[in-house]
Order: structure tokens, then sequence, then C-alpha cells
DNA sequence: TGCGCTTTTGACAATCATTGTCATTATCGA
DNA sequence: TCGATAATGACAATGATTGTCAAAAGCGCA
């Protein structure tokens, strides 16, 4: 019956997906942060990074991107909601603002009656170095 | 060694698959379009819808949709780009137009000296009727 | 019009990320 | 410290998508 249910227990595995999310650069699939975790000796199993992934992305404490044929990939979210540029040859992405997108997502779905609205946006492209090589 | 190979074949299936997309409104998984071309009395493969939709994917003749935890979803592409608002619990479709989005992503690409560029944009929310419901 | 090369088809198997299960373990509040 | 309860993790299950390859169909050309 507790509204605002709390009932996010501090364990070690958390706290290990949460650092090596926060020592790494870049998009990782569940996957190769399960491997990294063994690397350093920690002792998590696959199923639980998955979940505590799935948890870090409702909280918005991580990025989630689904890049087309392939596996999610998460990333620490620096706070603040934001998106992302990537590279369609080497991948690099860079982080972009745009209030203006956020507040017309808004205005649109609130124009057709939409609550609880979350959005999602990608822009690829090909970066300046893929450019030259090709 | 034809480099402009257009070895595309006009088979019955490909037109067939062409037209429940131009009959139909709203968003499809491949294995619901399937079902309907059986429907139909058409007789085609499974296998030969996916591909015949990437095909048509790839040359911007439909529009592909990924949403969180599911299908693919196809649609016959409005000439034209837009973007979608979706209800998460109903799956009802909105068409929304943002010229300034558009232009938003261009001019941030362009910033970045990022070319070749695209983007996708979809909002998730629940509509009146749902939210009523709940 | 008929022939042959090449693409396409389609049934089925294979893949593989993600999710479900459930007994065991660890956490947190009292 | 203790007990209720959430979290873990090994494993199985799911299910969409892709690979395979022999058989069939399209298209260009004579």
């Amino acid at each position: 019956m507790n509204p605002e249910s709390n009932a996010q227990r501090n364990t070690k595995q958390r706290s290990a997906v949460r650092d090596v999310l926060a020592e790494t650069e870049g998009f990782h699939s569940a996957q190769d942060l399960h491997a990294m975790l063994r690397d350093r000796g920690e002792r998590v199993g696959l199923t639980t990074v998955y979940r505590t992934l799935q948890g870090l992305a409702d909280t918005g404490e991580v990025d989630v991107m689904r890049p087309p044929g392939g596996e999610h990939l998460y990333r620490r979210c620096s706070q603040g909601h934001h998106h992302h540029l990537v590279c369609r040859s080497c991948g690099r992405t860079v982080e972009v603002l745009g209030p203006a997108v956020e507040s017309w997502a808004e205005k649109m779905a609130g124009e057709h009656g939409f609550v609880d609205v979350s959005h999602t946006m990608e822009i690829f492209g090909t970066c300046p170095e893929c450019a030259q090589k090709s």
C-alpha cells in the first residue's frame, strides 16, 4: 500500500553495475557490461544485469538506445534529458540538447490529450572523419 | 559487375505485400501482414514477407518503428517526413508533423559536421481513453 | 517465342537477446 | 538481532528475426 514504494534495496550487484557504467564512456550492451563485471572479478548474473539496467532506465539514470539490428545499448545518463547524434559508420556519439524539441513533443502530445509522455529521438549521420575516408 | 544493379524483379509476392500495405492503415508487424496475406488467400512465406519489408524499408517506401518491447512495425510511408505519437496502452497512432524538429536535427548535425543525416523520433504516452480506464 | 542464367521463394532450422521461474540468499526496518 | 520480503542467479523458455538451400519463377536475349 505504500504509494512511493522505495523498495529499492542497495545491493552489491546494483552498485557494481552502477560503477561500471560510471567508469565507462559510450554505449554498451547488457552483455558487454556483464563481461566487464566478470573481468573485474565481480560475480553478477546476466539476468541481474538486465534487470538492474531496466530499473536504472526506469528511473532515468541511464540512457537506452536501440540501434537497428542489434542489442539494446545502455549508457550512464548525464542528468537531464538529451538526445544523440550517432555516426552510422564509426559509432561515435555526440550528446545534443534540444529544449525546443522537448517542449514541442509535450505540446503535440498535449494537443491530442495524451498524458504521461516520453519520447525518443536519435539522429544518424556520417561524421566528418568517416565522410572523408569514403 | 553492374554498379547500379537494379535486379529487382517483379514478383507476385512483392506486389501482394505492397498491396496489403497500401490498403491498411496504421502500423503492422511482419507477422500481422503475413497473416493478412494468408487470409486473402495469397500464398506468401513469412521469410519472404520479412525480406520484402526490408527491401521496401531500404528504398524508403515504408516506415519502420521499433517500439520498446516488441516487434518491428511497418507502415506504408505517406510521402513526406513525419513522426508518430503512440499510445503505449492501446497502440493508437497519431501522425504529427514538426518542421521545427526536422530543421533542428539538420542544424545540430551540421554543427558537428555530420553529413547524410537522417533521424527518428517517437513520442509515447497514454491516450485520453486509456488514461480514463485506469 | 523459347532458353538459360540468375534472382527469388519458402519451409525449416538456427540464432540470440531478452524474459520467466523459483529456490536460495541478502537487505532493511523494527 | 530477527524476520518479512525483495533481490539474486542458474537455467529454461520464448519468440522474433536471419540463414540455408533446393526448387520455381522472372527477365534478357537470340
